[in-house]
DNA sequence: AAACGGTCCAACCGCAAAAGC
DNA sequence: CGCTTTTGCGGTTGGACCGTT
């Protein structure tokens, strides 16, 4: 049980904690499955009650109310468990899954729509940002090799009067994580289907709150 | 029918906060 | 206090499943 692969829970795995918590309640995860007859860490059980077998959990499709309530409070920077709170029956596992499986692509799909219109003054808002505002130029060493999986035109990066031999991160680079988040500037394709001419200042904090606040009360409208 | 690739969910891990001693 | 243990959170990933080639 103690190997580093998954190890799916049985049946009979899920009875013993079920019966035992059902008999003496939740008092001590790291003591119960010893007593409950388990070959598992707490942790594992506390997990596998919390989003499988606690009967209070929700299964099943999730409603567009339920969806919108997690895209609107994950845009106000609420944590997964916060956001499970308002939806109850919902684990913050659940909730977590449902955002990156679906949530995340509907939201990044529908902006790449809703932006278009707006890409003009984009593309003049961020050239102004970047020439008033050097911080918003990353670090030598945030951009260092090229990443195959987002190739970029060559006048993408040339915004702002960047030199040309700045590259986009490796995927192995954490501010790749930047390029997953639906309010990122990834999203704005050009008419080559490639990513945004804003590249170069990806992961900046000061330009991610900019493009929040820009992009949500569009996304409201909808 | 088999191979392949993408999607999704369950379960893992590391870390930090909270609780207990 | 300070150390140890427990709990909770968020990121990540293994693998089942399904559609496509």
């Amino acid at each position: 049980m103690a190997s580093s692969k998954k190890c799916p829970w049985t049946r009979e795995e899920d009875m013993r904690l079920v019966n035992y918590i059902s008999k003496h309640g939740i008092w001590n995860w790291s003591q119960m499955p010893k007593h409950a007859g388990l070959s598992r860490t707490g942790k594992s059980c506390r997990l596998r009650w919390m989003n499988y077998l606690d009967p209070r959990v929700k299964r099943g499709n999730y409603s567009e109310e339920e969806d919108e309530i997690i895209i609107s409070m994950r845009h106000d920077g609420a944590g997964w468990s916060s956001i499970a709170e308002s939806l109850p029956g919902r684990s913050d596992n659940e909730i977590k899954n449902r955002w990156h499986s679906r949530l995340s692509k509907r939201l990044a799909s529908d902006m790449v729509q809703i932006m278009k219109p707006y890409r003009e003054q984009i593309v003049s808002d961020l050239k102004a940002m970047m020439n008033n505002d050097d911080s918003l130029i990353p670090e030598a060493s945030q951009v260092e090799v090229a990443c195959e999986d987002y190739p970029l035109p060559s006048h993408i990066l040339n915004i702002g009067g960047l030199s040309s031999n700045i590259a986009p991160p490796t995927c192995a680079d954490p501010h790749i994580r930047f390029w997953r988040d639906p309010y990122s500037l990834e999203n704005i394709y050009d008419t080559d289907e490639y990513a945004t001419y804003a590249y170069p200042v990806f992961g900046t904090p000061k330009l991610h709150d900019w493009f929040r606040e820009s992009f949500y009360p569009y996304y409201q409208q909808l």
